[in-house]
DNA sequence: TTTGAAACAAACCAACG
DNA sequence: CGTTGGTTTGTTTCAAA
C-alpha cells in the first residue's frame, strides 16, 4: 500500500466507474499500470467490489431508525441467527452486533413512521427471544465516501500509542 | 420504477461494473434500453453514484465502535456542525443524528482498542460541548448489498397500513 | 514494476422496424 | 423498445526497458 495504491483507492471509492484511463491520468501513471494496481488491490481483498449507491428517499424509504434488541438466550447461535435474519429483511440497511446492554442494533429505512410502528410491533416485538426492543428515529445519516488507512497515532501527552 | 428498473437497480448494486451488455442480457432487454434505463435512474437521482467498497480490516482498521454523544447546547447549529466534523474524521465510517438521550451516534473503525481509547479520550471527551460520550464496541457489522422499494405493507390484524 | 503500442471489446449513436 | 452497423472510446495484453 504505497501512495499510488492509496490514490487509486481514494479515486475508486469516489467514482468506481471512471475509466481506467482517467484513473491513470489522475494518479499520474500509465493505464496499464493503473489496471495492474487496481487488479492487485482487488486480488488482495482491499477492494471487495463495486456497487451502485441508491438514494433511499427516492425508493420511498425516507424514514430511518435504529432498533436496539436484547436477545435471550444470549448465545452465539441466537445472536448470529438474529443478525442474519435481520440483515435479510428488505427494510434493513445495516446490522451491528454490539457490546453493552443490547445485543443488536439494526439500522432500517422504511416509508413512514406508521410502517416503522408495524414493523417493530408486528415483526420484532412478538418474537419471544427479543426480550427488549427499543426504537430510535434517525434524523440524518451521513457517510464519508472515502475510507483509508489511518495515519500513525500520536498521543497528545507524548506517550507512544499502541496499535 | 417498473420491474425492469428494479432488476437493473438490483444488479448494479451487486456489481456496479458489469458491462452494459451483461446487464442487458441478465435483465432480458436490449443493450440500448439498458443504457437508457440506467441513465434515467441516475438522472432521476435513484442511483447516486458508483463506488468501490473496501475491506476495513485490510486497511488495518479491524476494531469498530459506536460512540454516542450528547451535545450541549442542543442547537441545530451545534448538532449539524458536530455531525460534519465527526464525518470529516478519517476514523469515521458513518454518523447518525438521532432522537433520544444522545444526539449523535458515530460509527468508527480504528486499528486497535488502544487507538480507540486515545481517540475517544483525547479527541472527543475533551470537547466541552460534548457533555456525555459513551463508547460501544462493535463485534460485527453486516450490510445487505441490495436496497429496493418495499412491498406494500400488510398488517397482521387486517387494517390497512399507512405509508 | 512500468510502459507503449497493437489488438480486442465495449459503448455510443443514428436510422429504421 | 429492439436491431443493426459504423464510429469512437476504452480495455487488455505483451514484449521490452
Amino acid at each position: 500500500m504505497d501512495a499510488v495504491d492509496q490514490a487509486i483507492l481514494r479515486r475508486l471509492q469516489r467514482d468506481g466507474r471512471q475509466t481506467n484511463r482517467d484513473l491513470a491520468d489522475a494518479v499520474g501513471i500509465a493505464p496499464s499500470t493503473a489496471l495492474e494496481r487496481t487488479r492487485a488491490l482487488r486480488a488482495r481483498g482491499v477492494i471487495t467490489g463495486f456497487h451502485a449507491a441508491v438514494d433511499l428517499e427516492r425508493l420511498d424509504r425516507g424514514v430511518q431508525a435504529l432498533i436496539s434488541i436484547r436477545i435471550r438466550p444470549q448465545s452465539r447461535e441466537a445472536i448470529e441467527s438474529s443478525r442474519d435474519s435481520m440483515a435479510a429483511m428488505p427494510e434493513t440497511v445495516g446490522v451491528f452486533v454490539v457490546t453493552g446492554n443490547e445485543d443488536l442494533l439494526v439500522h432500517v429505512a422504511v416509508p413512514s413512521t406508521a410502517y416503522l410502528r408495524d414493523f417493530v410491533l408486528d415483526r420484532l416485538a412478538r418474537r419471544k427471544e427479543y426480550v427488549d426492543v427499543r426504537t430510535t428515529v434517525v434524523y440524518d445519516y451521513v457517510q464519508p465516501v472515502e475510507q483509508a488507512e489511518l495515519p500513525a497515532a500520536e498521543r497528545r501527552d507524548g506517550r507512544t500509542s499502541y496499535r
